[in-house]
DNA sequence: CCGCGATAATGGAACGATTCAAGATCCACT
DNA sequence: AGTGGATCTTGAATCGTTCCATTATCGCGG
């Protein structure tokens, strides 16, 4: 009795195979008194539908694959959450996947999906997969790209302004008078070449301010803590009078490799000023609070399910470019 | 051409299914040259197997199931981490699903899981679940206890000996001459309980000390902020001086609200010693560095999969109880 | 030149749920 | 009682892969 199937049910309740399955699927089809009778058989053999053979069947899978960045980074369990839920409300679940800044394991997961026939993918990419991501939907898989737009617009993307959040940040800054500014960060992605081109762009306006770009190997705590011991470790006249990181995880290390040093330490925001970008949970309370510019994480996950809802159940329909403003958050790290 | 499977492969080819099937699952058994001309094919037509046939051919799928009490700590993203690369190893991926302190949802990913006929199941349980685990296996689910042992040791399960942690953190506490300590935390899971009782054993070695419980209704950074308030809305006479939390992000919670506070804050550690539990991260990067407890938890993560992988090859085998010891980590926060 | 063993390749039967056309049953009404 | 129609139920076909018992092929020694 290890595995109970429908041919056992039915058995059990005395019906064929059609009928049980009609229960489950379209009660309305099945008289009352035989549902009693085949939910009575289901429950007593304790019968749990093969979802391999239903997906089998219907060609597509009950699970949306999601393919982020980094699972550590808060903002994207956020974006996680809120796709998750919104995946719920549609009976569908959602299958995280970590790309962790590597071509490989980002093709990999790409891979798997396909083979799981997945209702659809939520992708942040990393390297430049546009063709494979063509190649998915042309297969009937709807894809959304999440936290980037489409270069040419033939997908449907849910992101967020990083060039007006790199404007922002690199603005505030020099409202509060810094002029030496630093960006710190690295990894060949998109959001990070925006955040900087919008610092560029609000520096550009400011003929005696200048920006420096401190290039990291990731955007870590770890990767941020190297860049502000390296910033630790110059002359003093040729240090910035701040600094903007490419995300809080960025800006935390630097934070604590600024602060940290027993006597040369700096104080933040006297000597150099520190702003993310993110605000994740952990930003406000950090050594000190750190100013960011806030993304809506969660309402991008949601966002970019319904997207792909709406494409799953009209592949024709349009794609759709949903981009959302960001929102400067201002802390003790920069005033 | 919307969907090709093996059967196009095999035209392409001029061989029988079988033939194609073996190409990619015994190579062995086809002689070279069958072998490339069937590679060739699936190239050309860009061959993808379908995962639920598969599936439903063998009868388990090759997803691990893991079910954790909240994807936002990041105590279990690291756990999460750890799992999925030593599932990667065996050719297994990993679906995360977060039960967040409900029962309901606990159950819910349960009998998705069970639809999946999964390889496995992995879980931090919330609620008393054994019948149901039990049933699981029964079916031939193998399961493992994460994060907590099993009552009757009739599961394998990988924990951390909580009541040492409670201890170590007490301990700690009244070395540094703290005598009214509150350990802050809540929901009903034994992990919680068992460092409580921990901290009740070493505050009972000293007569002039005294331990109180401050319940909270989850632990989070917001429970945390709420009884940090509540402390901080005690008469100064009624206050403890140190707080043990029950993990980091209560810690966090409670130490924002302890300083965020414009005039009436304390200061940590000297008006209030802190400790948190599962050293996350984001700790060493507090306000005031938090002192912690130590989990393991990417080892964690790959030892519960190592004993499923074990279970699954032989349903056997003995369960086996795996118990890490937790470490202390002083920071400011404590001294 | 036959037959033997080994090696390759084949074809069809599962796996378990769903669907759908066709058949069975029942009831009301003339 | 017979008929039409509505409601239920049936059973076979299907999804794509893997497994396994057969059959085909080949080389080689007798």
């Amino acid at each position: 009795m290890a595995v109970v199937s429908v041919r056992d049910v039915a058995e059990r309740a005395g019906v064929s195979v059609g009928t049980v399955s009609n229960v489950m699927n379209h009660p309305d089809k099945v008289s009352a008194t035989t549902v009693a009778r085949v939910q009575a058989a289901i429950d007593e053999l304790g019968f749990i539908r093969n979802d391999a053979a239903r997906q089998l069947r219907d060609g597509r899978s009950k699970t949306i694959g999601l393919v982020v960045l980094d699972v550590r980074n808060p903002f994207f369990t956020d974006v996680a959450r809120g796709a998750e839920d919104r995946a719920a409300d549609a009976g569908l679940t959602v299958t995280l996947g970590n790309s962790d800044d590597s071509t490989e394991r980002e093709s990999t997961y790409l891979d798997l999906f396909e083979q799981q026939r997945v209702h659809g993918v939520l992708i942040s990419p990393y390297s430049d997969i546009t063709e494979r991501l063509r190649r998915l939907r042309q297969r009937g898989i709807p894809v959304v790209l999440v936290d980037r737009t489409s270069d040419d617009l033939s997908f449907s993307s849910v992101s967020v302004d990083d060039v007006a959040g790199g404007r922002l940040a690199a603005e505030h800054l020099l409202e509060q008078g810094r002029r030496r500014i630093a960006f710190v960060g690295g990894s060949m992605i998109r959001q990070v070449a925006d955040r900087l081109e919008g610092a560029r762009q609000a520096v550009s306006g400011h003929p005696d301010a200048t920006l420096e770009f401190i290039e990291t190997p990731a955007l870590s705590v770890l990767a941020g803590r190297d860049a502000g011991n390296s910033v630790l470790a110059r002359r003093a006249d040729q240090r910035p009078d701040a600094i903007f990181a490419a995300n809080d995880l960025v800006a935390m290390g630097v934070l604590q490799a600024l602060m940290m040093q027993g006597q040369g330490g700096l104080r933040v925001p006297q000597d150099i000023a520190l702003i993310g970008y993110d605000d994740i949970d952990f930003a406000s309370a950090a050594v000190v609070p750190l100013s960011s510019i806030r993304q809506p994480s969660a309402l991008i996950g949601q966002t970019a399910v319904e997207l792909l809802l709406a494409e799953a159940a009209d592949p024709e329909v349009a794609p759709s470019q949903v981009v959302f403003q960001p929102e400067l958050i201002v802390r003790a790290s920069t005033q």
